[in-house]
DNA sequence: GCATCACTGAAACAGTCGTGTCAGTATGGC
DNA sequence: GCCATACTGACACGACTGTTTCAGTGATGC
């Protein structure tokens, strides 16, 4: 269990890290950011290693708390592209598109699996949100993933150009 | 225009950033690989920025290849997609994903603009490929906008969890 | 023969990286 | 008062970073 102030420096360290990205991050610019020092991360995450999971950790919390808000049922990919596309998720939405590329390129680290455990997470949100007579065949399962697939390249799209509206009405 | 042994070099350089990345490359180690010397990379790109800027050109060459020979009319998604699912595909695709998300976080630097070139490159071929009498309007616009998003939401999965099969049939 | 050019090797520069060492303070329970 | 626990500061270690300096090669053109 993290003590007070370790989750202090980690939502504080979590702020940065949506600013700055988590790619290059290094201890002694964060440290200074946030007010602490170098010896204290290392006293409280163990290693930078350490830090980076719990940060990666803290991000898929906040990405959880999403799906666990956005319920089931019909209109569920509209509620998540109304997420996914207001512009003060996108900082967290960059750190996301971030470590899921990285994860990819180096399989070992703390950023280990990311990317396959974000698309499961999706897909049972999508799923859990099918009638139930479609939930468990191969279409319901071609069908979520389609709409996993349409979400994400709309949102890369977005990232990339900012054209909201552009990318809206293809989802419509 | 590049001489002989600077395209050699970077030839080289490119095969190993496919199989190592480019986010965390450093010079002595890749020199090393490619049986060059920190000196020459230097002397031949300029500075690191330079021999990482032309490696995502070659890289984008590769993709810009790959959009001429694909043609236009009925059936480009399919085609788009059955290169895109290609193993053989895989590493460049990666790479691809990690400038596209560099590109995001770090807007200056020689991956500027990366992200934004791409979408428009792929739109643009797809923009070839309706039909004229769409082509021009919003409907035509949202559409192909809807295509390039699943096949990079798709693209996505299948660089995730390597599960063709499932993602093949969401696409069709 | 000689100058010019593209390329290369060795070594050093100043800086940053993550981490370790050794010390110290502040607080709370007993 | 005393001791443990939680945190913090200053500093140094070795490794690595991109880049520079200086000194050469070897081939080509005249």
């Amino acid at each position: 269990m993290p003590s007070a102030r370790e989750t202090e420096l980690l939502e504080a360290a979590y702020r940065y890290a949506l600013s700055h990205g988590l790619a290059d991050v290094s201890l002694r610019p964060l440290a200074a950011a946030i007010g602490s020092s170098t010896r204290v991360l290392l006293y409280l995450f163990g290693s930078k290693d350490g830090l980076v999971k719990a940060l990666l950790a803290r991000a898929r919390e906040d990405e959880l708390a999403l799906l666990a808000d956005i319920g089931t049922g019909p209109g569920v990919v509209a509620r998540l592209w109304e997420w996914l596309s207001a512009p003060a998720h996108r900082p967290l939405l960059t750190l996301w598109l971030e470590a899921y590329a990285r994860s990819l390129v180096e399989p070992d680290g703390p950023w280990a699996g990311f990317a396959r455990a974000t698309v499961e997470d999706w897909l049972e949100v999508l799923r859990a949100a099918q009638p139930a007579d479609v939930r468990d065949t191969a279409d319901g399962l071609a069908m979520r993933t389609r709409e996993l697939a349409l979400l994400r390249g709309a949102l890369l799209d977005l990232l990339a150009t900012g054209d909201g509206e552009r990318v809206g009405a293809a989802l419509g």
